[in-house]
DNA sequence: TGTACATCAGTGAACGCGCGTTCACTGATGTAC
DNA sequence: TGTACATCAGTGAACGCGCGTTCACTGATGTAC
């Protein structure tokens, strides 16, 4: 990187950036946090990264692509952080699922930018096969956990599909996130209750009638 | 209305609309569903309803207005229709409740653009008294609905607090509509069962384990 | 019933602006020898 | 170690375009008398 040691408005002491594609995905989740996705132009990323127009080309198709990227990277992590909440199912599968369920809504709390750009821009996610593998793999998480709930905690009566497990589990969660968790300034409705406690008892209603209970 | 007879595209034989406020809204609604909420221009609206780009102002301060008001108007009707499907708890309160959920799904999918409207945009609610009521309706129909089913078929145990029950079960709703019931063209993802399907066992999982069964 | 008039919905021309995109270019970097 | 050169990231000027918004206007409507 060769900024100049004490300019954060992004001048640079050379002809090239260095790190402009880190620059234009930062400065496009700063600009997606205070207006949404949709709400900048590729220009103006440009302008905020502190370079000229043209300079995004080199780096993005479009506007779009600089978006899907920011999706991309947004999946990837929750990916990382709901595998951590998991931890393999400790201490008790019950447990962990709510550990996911937290780590869903800090994660859409603590960078609602991304959540949005994941969640809020109707994009064809088949068409981003990085996208689409990334977005797979958060999901996949929520998918392993169910699974190894439903082989380990079950007892008698009919096993339910875990696939279908998974999915309410992540309607449940995403749901809260989408109505309740939003970007600072109060955009999001108001609740009785914090979005965390909703989706702890949400979770605990729904597995207790699956016979899942914590240890 | 002053259309001429067989003028689908908008043109007429008056120098006034007549009709210009509600053409606008459909028009609005049109775009929305080709392009999402944001796709489109204040500009484009008007052309789309055949008058000229200053007349919205007469009837809309601004896009945003006009999409609010599309919004208002998606809330409304939603309201109509939970309050049809709750049919006052009938034929039993679980069976009522699967009833809402349907009609909850049924209505983002037939109008998906109404849909966005009301939750793809970050609007601030809270400063649209409209706005806020209409939403307010739509969602009491569930805290009623909540409610009734709580006082009515809770036999021992403690009792959930219906509040609770109703954004449970809002929240399920919602995170289903707005994962897997998309725009036509394929837009959300892929689910192994209908959205229908997932949305009943989620439902009927979750009023289990509260004691709540259907009769 | 007829007429004068107030109202107001829609016109169309005008403005300045920022956008997306292209282009030939420039200059920093790193590598082959 | 030094030099020539290929590479390619970023420049800045240029273009045409559609947008949002305003304005004085026009003409249809409906109502008072």
């Amino acid at each position: 990187m060769r900024f100049s040691s004490d300019d954060p408005a992004g001048r640079r002491d050379s002809y090239h950036h260095g790190n402009l594609r880190e620059a234009l995905v930062e400065a496009a989740l700063r600009l997606i946090g205070e207006r949404g996705p949709g709400g900048f132009s590729f220009a103006e990323v440009a302008r905020a990264a502190g370079v000229s127009p043209a300079a995004p080309y080199r780096h993005f198709r479009d506007r779009n692509a600089l978006v899907a990227e920011v999706a991309r990277l947004g999946y990837e992590r929750l990916a990382d952080e709901l595998e951590a909440a998991w931890a393999n199912g400790a201490p008790d599968p019950v447990a962990a699922i709510e550990n996911c369920g937290k780590a869903y809504l800090s994660f859409a709390r603590r960078d609602p930018a991304s959540y949005a750009a994941m969640f809020e821009t109707g994009f064809p996610l088949e068409e981003d096969a990085m996208l689409l593998r990334a977005s797979e793999r958060a999901f996949g998480v929520l998918r392993r956990a169910a699974e190894f709930a439903c082989n380990t905690h079950r007892i008698g009566g009919v096993r339910p599909p875990p696939m279908m497990v998974a999915l309410h589990i992540w309607a449940l969660a995403h749901g809260i996130a989408s109505l309740f968790v939003g970007r600072g300034d109060g955009t999001r409705r108001r609740l009785p209750m914090s979005a965390e406690d909703l989706l702890e008892s949400g979770l605990l209603i729904y597995l207790q009638s699956l016979g899942l209970t914590s240890a």
